[in-house]
Order: structure tokens, then C-alpha cells, then sequence
DNA sequence: AACGGCCACTCGTCCGCACAAGTGGCCGAG
DNA sequence: CTCGGCCACTTGTGCGGACGAGTGGCCGTT
């Protein structure tokens, strides 16, 4: 027998409490079962249960009120479901019609300083058109510095199938560990009114990925259409 | 003898290991006193210290290593510094010169949805224009249903000094509790135009607050020109 | 010098208990 | 009927103790 190693109990706590919530056990608004009821039922100590709850409370799963008991608020939304398009980018594999250029070239300016080289390092730069329904609806083109695209095939004009990330996490152990971006409304550039077949406003973001201790892995550089791209966010007001 | 009341004690010893963290006295890197050391030095029960420590490792301020000890991370960049152009709009205080704008109209279809009221229902605007060093920089429009607006000043035509936040909470008790947002990039209308004195394109977004309940308060288009504002975001990559 | 076990120290989890403080209903006095 | 106090119930906070498990250094054996 193998005794799988069991998660801590205040963890299987919440784990049923979120259950009993999820499939409608407890509704939004009801009242949860007391901190002594649960004790009894579950058969944990309080400090477990009470350590519970006040986790779900700080995810939002519940809200607690001295004095009258603990209120089921719903599965938390967390705001996470705001639209990453660069995140997107780097996931997305590429394919022969998609991508439109590979090419070493100095790097220009405003992506030098994101990568926080000097300006006109060479660097490789990838361009793909995203399509949607056959339609082109996004013009995206990546930066990488050499000593990244080094031993990988990101220099190499064909296609990567697994997307960008998943293909430095393999061949080079490059972990993504998070994105800054800046969006903003702007004209296209020429090139990307060919390759979108408009010349519409766009959302142009520029965005750099960091691995954990912070240092720029690459840069990029999307054009969304506005008549195509919207970037939905939900936040909490304090 | 006033006895003011104190925090509670963890949170008492957040506050003493982040002043110490944010003096410098406990470098990033460092490792802090244990546990045991804490409880002697501070004198409070190792539960209290070690509610501390964990809700300041949730928060990011420390980690803590099994078998190794606490070590500080700095203060927490919490991503939270998002720009968040729909709340600021709400709080940002009117002026006579600002204020462009105050009529009761029928709703526009892309309000009436937003609001989810009938088309032509009336509602109340107010636009006003956001100045940058003297120059436009935004256009923000606020819809208002008439049964928000009852019994407060948003449907009067002087500015209101505090900003619609305060003033609704003043007035009518009224609490924002979250607030969703659209972006997207697109032409200035013609009044927009007018109001900014220039027709690049802009950031348009639409958005919504939202009392605890779920409820619509209001809605609001913002216009920012696109060479003017940029919308930062940091977010984690799994 | 290299190995391996012991041990002190760390955090992780859990328990039972205690008291404070907020809420709301019951119930008797008026 | 109304008011106010009492009391049962809730969560908030805090203590001390206990055991488990991961880490790393000391030290004796080989």
C-alpha cells in the first residue's frame, strides 16, 4: 500500500467547502454550517477550520461576519480572465501561412530599450499573421536577443508547431515568469496595413517577457485591429 | 484614559517585520529571525507569529523554506499598478472649466446595454474633459439611470468638487465594489475631436461599476488619444 | 579524505482551550 | 405593547503544547 501523500487537512477542508459550493450544495447567500458545527462534522480541530475559512475569505470564495457566521459568496472570479494577447502570442504555434518573416536585424530603437540592449544590436525578429476565420485580425512580431535564440530554432525561418514558449522551455529551459505590457492606440505601420488589409486603428502593444529573476527573455510587438480586438478587465474597487 | 484600540497582535508583528523590511534593517535575501526567536523577542505565542509570517509570505513580502527558515523577498509589487483610467475618472474631482456637459438623454444603444435598460430610456450624461499641463487629454462620458442619480447632484449642471465616487457614497450609500472594462482603439468621434483638438486615434474604453450586488451604478466611455496615454499591466505567467 | 549517522535547528500542521466581542431572539418588567 | 436586559450563538484572537518533516553541520568511523 502506498499511502499517497494526503494534502494537510485544512486544505481538505476547503477543498469540500468549495465542492459543496460548486454544485449548488450551498447557494450564494446562504449561511455556512457554524465553525463549532463543522468541527463536529468533520472531525477537525477549529484552529483547521477557522484557518478554512479565512483562506476562502481571502480568495473570495466566502464572506465572514463577526457575530452572525460565515456567507457564501461564489466560485471568485479573480479578475483572471482579462485578455493576455502577448501571453497568447508566445502560445500559439506557428504555421507556413502564418508566418510572414524571419530575419537577423539591428534592433531598432524603441525595442533595444526594451530589451535593454544597445541600439542596433542585432537581434532575430519573427513576424506572423494571426488569422481569425480566415481574416487577418493581428500582426505580431517577436524580438529575441542572440544569446536567447542561440541553440534554439527561433533564428530558423520555419515554423515553430509548439508556439514560441513551449519551445524555449524545452530546447533552452527558459522559464516565462511574467509579462509587462503597454497598450496604446495608434496608426498602423505600413507593413502591417498589408498584412491586415486595413488601415483601421489599432491597439499596439508592446511587451516584454521576464523569467523569474526579471531579466528580459524577448520582446514584442502586436497590432490588433480596434474593429476586431477588444481587451476586456475586471477589478476590484478596495 | 482613552484606550484606543489596538490591532490585533499579528497584525501588530506584520507591522514591525515590514517597517524593519522597508528600514533596510532586514535586507532582501536576508533571513529572519525564527519562529522561536520571534516569539521571545516580541513576546507573543508562536500562533500569532506564524499567522504573521504566513500572511506575509500570501502577500510577498517574505518565503519560507521548510526546514530552512524565513527569508525576505521586499515589498511587494502586487502588479496592483495597473492603470485603471475608469476608477481615477469617477474620482477625479469636476471643475467649471472641465465640466463640458450635463444633459438627461435617451440612452444610446451601446449605453442602454451596458446599463441593461430599454434603448431610449432616459438616463442622465455628464462629460467633461480631462486636462494634462493645460492640454485635453481625455474625454470622459458618464451615463447615469435615472433611479442612481435621483436625489444626488450628478444630474446637476455644476461640478461636483469630490468626484461621482464620493458623491454617490455620501449621498446615497452607495458602494462600488467592482468595476469591468473594454478597451479597444478607434476613431474619435467628431466631438471628441473637437474636445481634444487633434483626430488620432484613441484608446476607447467603455466600462462599468458595479455595487457588491452585481448591480450596474453607472457606465462611462473614456477617450484617450492614443499618443498621449499608454495602459500598463504586469501579470504573472503560471 | 570520504562516508554516514546523529542531532540541533528550522518550518508545517494540528489540537484543545480560553476569552473577547458582535448579533439576535426570548422574555419578563413596566 | 414596548423596552431593556439576559443569554445563546456566532466569529476574532490568542496561548501553549505536540508531533512531523526538511536541512545542514558536527563528529566518529572507515
Amino acid at each position: 500500500m502506498s499511502m499517497d501523500f494526503a494534502p494537510p487537512k485544512y486544505a481538505q477542508v476547503m477543498r469540500a467547502i468549495q465542492e459543496r459550493i460548486e454544485s449548488g450544495e450551498y447557494a450564494p447567500g446562504d449561511m455556512l454550517p457554524s465553525e463549532t458545527q463543522l468541527v463536529r462534522e468533520l472531525g477537525v480541530g477549529r484552529t483547521t477550520v477557522v484557518r478554512a475559512l479565512q483562506t476562502l475569505a481571502m480568495q473570495g470564495w466566502i464572506e465572514r461576519e463577526h457575530g452572525r457566521g460565515s456567507f457564501v459568496k461564489g466560485r471568485p472570479e479573480s479578475g483572471a480572465d482579462r485578455v493576455r494577447p502577448s501571453l497568447t502570442a508566445t502560445e500559439q504555434g506557428e504555421s507556413a501561412e502564418s508566418l510572414v518573416e524571419v530575419a537577423r536585424v539591428s534592433a531598432p530603437r524603441y525595442v533595444a530599450k526594451l530589451l535593454g540592449v544597445a541600439e542596433r544590436t542585432p537581434v532575430i525578429m519573427r513576424r506572423r499573421v494571426a488569422r481569425e476565420g480566415g481574416l487577418p485580425s493581428a500582426v505580431e512580431t517577436v524580438w529575441v536577443p542572440l544569446e536567447i535564440a542561440v541553440g534554439s530554432d527561433l533564428d530558423k525561418p520555419e515554423p515553430l508547431r509548439s508556439g514560441i514558449r513551449r519551445h524555449l522551455q524545452a530546447v533552452k529551459h527558459l522559464r516565462f515568469d511574467h509579462i509587462t505590457e503597454r497598450v496604446t492606440a495608434r496608426k498602423p505601420t505600413k507593413e502591417e496595413v498589408e498584412l491586415l488589409g486595413s488601415s483601421n486603428p489599432v491597439l499596439g502593444v508592446l511587451a516584454t517577457v521576464h523569467d523569474p529573476a526579471g531579466t528580459v527573455l524577448l520582446a514584442m510587438s502586436l497590432a490588433l485591429p480596434g474593429t476586431l480586438h477588444e481587451l476586456e478587465d475586471v477589478y476590484k474597487v478596495s
